[in-house]
Parts: C-alpha cells; structure tokens; sequence
DNA sequence: CGGCATGTTGCGCA
DNA sequence: TTGCGCAACATGCC
C-alpha cells in the first residue's frame, strides 16, 4: 500500500534494522523486481557488507552500504518490507531476503511484493530515478513559491500535475485526492490557473494528508484502510463537509473522486495566462 | 465472470 | 519537440 507514509515507514523499520548491520546473506531471484540487476550482482554486491545509512525520498528508498554502493528499492503498488528472525518461514509473495548481524544479534528483512510492480536495483552512484524527484513534502517540507513556480509551467490538471514525481516527490493518487479535498481545489484546474492562494491550500491540504496518514502508519490501533479517506474510493457516498454525493472523473488515466460543491472549480478568478 | 486497484513505462498519435 | 491518452505489466479482491 505504497504511498509516501507508507515508504516513510518502511524506510524507517529498514533504517532501524540494517544501519550499522552488516548482511550475511542477499537474496532475490526476481529478475523483473531486479531490473537490471542480476540476482548475482545482488548478492555480490550486499554480502559481507556493513550498511552506512537508509534513506528515502519520494517513493523511493535507498541503502548506502560503507563502499559507496546504493541498494534502490521502489515498491511498486504491492511492494512492502517486513523485519522477522532469520530462521522465520518464507512468507507468500516472498521477492528477496536481506539477513544481517548487529551486535550478534541476526535478523532478516524480507521484501514481499505479489504484483511485482516494485523494484530492488543495485547501483555505483545515484540513479536518474533519484536524482530527477522533486522536492520532498515530508523531508524537504514543501514551499509554496517553488510549486506555485512549478506549476506555473504547465496547463495540465493540478491532480495530474502533483502527482508528477519532479514536481513533488512522492505524491501518488490517494494523497493528491485527499489533499485537494482538503484544500477545496477541483482537481481539474489548470495548474498554470491557481493563484498563490490556491497553491498555499494545496501544501497545508497536501501536508495535513500526509501527517495523517503517517499517523495511523505509526500508531498501534488497527484500522480499516478504507477508513483512512474523505473521498477516496467513496463515489456516491455523501461528502462529510456538505453531505453532497462524491463523485468520481478519471484524469491522467487515475481515478479521482471530489465533491462537486466543496471543489467547484473556481470561476472568474484565474491568474492571466501568457499570451 | 468482469471490473478495479496505492505505480510506472512505453508506444502511437496529434 | 511536447504532451496526452491508453495499454501493459501481474496479481488479488469484490
């Protein structure tokens, strides 16, 4: 279930698991997950290796290990990472395995991932994929200037536009459609049509989703996902705001539920474009 | 059975 | 050159 809080939380177990570990054993035979790294590359590269630091930004997560060499590890629409004893069964959907040794103490990371969207990829240096994200929200705290600049650029669909990952890392549909719920924009807007207004409700909107959703990521209640949203995934269902019925367009191929009234497009009040 | 899904990429066509 | 729509990827759930 991967979205921002969700590889924010993850890269926090891998952080706490592996920094100052050194892996005894790397495994992944998964040559989609792999692309293009080998399962021998992977292995080569991890084994006997002490972990220097983990780190994430957008979606992506990265291991540094003490020669420099980078560990990515996207998790696609499955992906997840779990922390069990070394000796615990292979789990279903089980992709790799990273075992590790701190202070005598082993344990094992497993990657699972049933649809294999995710991606674990080993690298000399920073990949395009890294180096090309946008501002962070939640590492780099996000400015409103730079995204209204940002957005400025182009006329696509401000949902289409957020969820841009060079625009902003880590914005994915869940969290571009409540946080425009939330800041009251209609996600069709033009992007190059929000004033500065808009584009400072779109940040708290977009902040007050993700501290949410982090929240619940951290805190030992169990919830029911589908509890998490306002809107999301809840075409027809009446708005909690003003109790008219969620609807439901597709931008950008992704389905994006609003309310119609609360996220009326804006009429009558759009910066003037260039001629 | 069909439809849909938290993500990304690649292709064909303006 | 740029941008957009859409299919594809592989699997599970309703």
């Amino acid at each position: 279930m991967p979205e921002l809080p969700d590889v924010e939380f993850v890269k926090r177990r891998l952080a706490r698991a592996l920094v100052g570990a050194t892996i005894t054993r790397a495994e992944c035979s998964d040559r989609r997950i792999l692309r293009p790294t080998t399962p021998n590359a992977f292995r080569r590269a991890l084994i006997h290796h002490a972990v220097r630091e983990v780190n994430r930004r957008g979606k992506w997560v990265r291991v540094v290990l003490d020669d420099e060499t980078r560990l990515f590890s996207h998790l696609g629409m499955t992906g997840w990472w779990i922390d069990v004893k070394v000796d615990a069964p292979q789990e279903t959907a089980e992709r790799a395995r990273l075992d590790v040794v701190r202070s005598g103490r082993a344990r094992s990371l497993r990657y699972l991932d049933s649809r294999r969207f995710g991606r674990l990829l080993i690298a000399k240096r920073d990949i395009a994929d890294w180096t090309g994200l946008g501002p962070d929200p939640l590492s780099d705290g996000l400015d409103p200037a730079v995204l209204a600049a940002a957005l400025a650029r182009s006329r696509r669909p401000v949902k289409d536009a957020i969820m841009d990952q060079s625009i902003l890392a880590g914005i994915g549909n869940i969290i571009a459609t409540e946080g425009l719920f939330h800041a009251r924009i209609d996600p069709r807007t033009p992007s190059d049509a929000l004033s500065s207004t808009d584009v400072e409700k779109i940040v708290r909107g977009l902040d007050k989703t993700i501290g949410k959703q982090l929240a619940v990521r951290l805190g030992s209640k169990r919830d029911d996902w589908h509890e998490r949203f306002a809107v999301y995934g809840r075409s027809g269902e009446p708005c909690s705001r003003c109790k008219t019925p969620i609807e439901h367009i597709v931008i950008g191929g992704r389905t994006s539920a609003f309310c119609p009234k609360c996220q009326a497009a804006q009429r009558g009040r759009r910066r003037t474009s260039p001629t």
